[in-house]
DNA sequence: TCTGGGGTCCTAGGACCC
DNA sequence: TCTGGGGTCCTAGGACCC
């Protein structure tokens, strides 16, 4: 038996923490370059805004409807996420932490009633912590995914869920009569790893709801479909197919990328924009103690502005030596952005990824036969260069190619509704009373 | 004027190997 | 006349997740 313990439109639940005149109004959470909804309440959701939707088509509801948007405050979000990922792990043995506002928990081997016990757990975390979860309980993952979802729904649609418990909802309690009662309730687009293109494929084919897929055989869906939609079937069948990830596996790329607040023309900014990407994917993956094999960097234009000429590419340079030293990596970063560049095009966004991951400590052997392309200093030099950054902010030391600070920066993203780090920094601390 | 970022897994096709 | 079988690696693209 599985637990998901999800937090409530997690993001401006965080905000709704320290801001407790947020609570009761509609309230959006931006996402970088306060492009677009990333995270509602639900009075924002009730006043019809969808996830995803570009701030400057609703921000008219500030105005008619009292709407606050925020910029997104990650370090804040991560470290409420820390606080209550340690509070829900009390429900089991094992938890899996499978994004920054669930986790899974492994219920095997734990005695007592799952559902009393699942209250508990979510009211200390809303009393500890200020965050209200929801928690769903099934034989398997895609299972207690969508006990979560019938969770959280039950408030919004009284009775569809006969335990009247809100915000915990318990499958494996359930008798079979009723369980498929709640499947035939449930729209099979709600189902987890069901997405928007396979949700079309399916009603084409005449499966409406969970109970219609979870009622279909494996066989043919592997055959018509994918392996990936017959895992789902099998597992609302209540076959476990995915298990607990207790260790989070070690990560195969490091992205960061960004887009522009502004449209960037020149070669030259856009050097500096990659330089920073790629700085702050190499410190990334330092703190994870891997080397990268191979530098990706990409740039386009925005798909957005359809009057504009478009233009996408990227490129794969791979290194000399796996390594994990912002100069290394820059270089083959700035290489591999030298071969892509084309002028005349309205830049919108850029990135970095490293690729091809290995442990630091796994160091391939070989013959002496060219010059060492390492560059001095290595490791202590890029120890120093984390620490400042971390103790000062980032930023305060970097490769020269990111270009200075003070200077126009038109790639730099906009973020005007911050809100401080109230957990992470000293300057942030929230004032009861100035 | 203004539309995010960071991941995973799977598949198909081509090149190449013995 | 009859032209195999089994495998790897790479890339691009698609689908999904939060």
């Amino acid at each position: 038996m599985y637990a998901l313990v999800d937090g409530n439109n997690f993001y401006v639940s965080c905000e709704r923490v320290f801001r407790p005149s947020l609570n009761g109004r509609p309230v959006v959470v931006l996402s970088n370059n306060d492009g677009c909804a990333i995270a509602r309440s639900n009075e924002a959701k009730a006043l019809g805004i969808k996830m995803g939707a570009p701030w400057f088509k609703i921000k008219h509801f500030e105005e008619s409807d009292g709407l606050v948007a925020l910029s997104a405050n990650f370090a804040l979000y991560g470290d409420m996420s820390d606080r209550m990922m340690s509070l829900a792990a009390g429900l089991g043995h094992r938890q899996e932490v499978y994004s920054i506002d669930e986790s899974f928990i492994d219920l095997t081997g734990i005695p007592g009633d799952m559902t009393l016990r699942s209250q508990k757990i979510r009211y200390r975390i809303l009393k500890w912590i200020g965050i209200a979860c929801g928690i769903g309980i099934g034989p398997t993952k895609t299972l207690a995914k969508l006990a979560n979802h019938i969770a959280k729904t039950a408030e919004r649609k009284p009775g569809s869920y006969p335990d009247h418990h809100a915000q915990v909802c318990n499958l494996g309690s359930l008798e079979t009569s009723e369980l498929d009662g709640l499947m035939l309730a449930t729209e099979v687009g709600e189902v987890w790893g069901v997405g928007r293109r396979i949700c079309a494929q399916l009603k084409e084919a005449g499966i409406h709801t969970v109970l219609d897929l979870a009622r279909l055989d494996p066989v043919m869906v592997k055959r018509r479909w994918s392996v990936v939609l017959e895992r789902t079937v099998r597992e609302l069948q209540g076959t476990d197919c995915m298990g607990l990830q207790h260790e989070p596996p070690a990560k195969q790329a490091i992205a960061c990328t960004r887009s522009f607040g502004h449209a960037v023309l020149d070669l030259s900014a856009l050097q500096e924009a990659v330089t920073e990407f790629a700085s702050r994917a190499a410190q990334k993956l330092r703190l994870q103690n891997g080397h990268a094999g191979q530098v990706l960097t990409f740039i386009r234009t925005s798909p957005f502005r359809t009057q504009d000429l478009q233009y996408s590419r990227s490129t794969v340079v791979p290194l000399r030596r796996p390594t994990n030293d912002s100069r290394g990596i820059n270089q083959a970063a700035l290489m591999g952005l030298q071969a892509i560049y084309r002028p005349g095009y309205r830049y919108a966004k850029a990135g970095v990824m490293l690729l091809d991951l290995k442990p630091a400590d796994l160091i391939q052997q070989e013959l002496a036969l060219d010059d060492d392309v390492t560059y001095p200093g290595g490791s202590r030099l890029m120890q120093v260069l984390d620490t400042v950054n971390t103790r000062f902010g980032r930023g305060t030391l970097s490769l020269a190619s990111a270009g200075l600070a003070g200077e126009m920066r038109p790639w730099c993203m906009r973020q005007e509704r911050r809100t401080p780090g109230y957990t992470t920094d000293w300057n942030g601390l929230a004032w009861a009373r100035a």
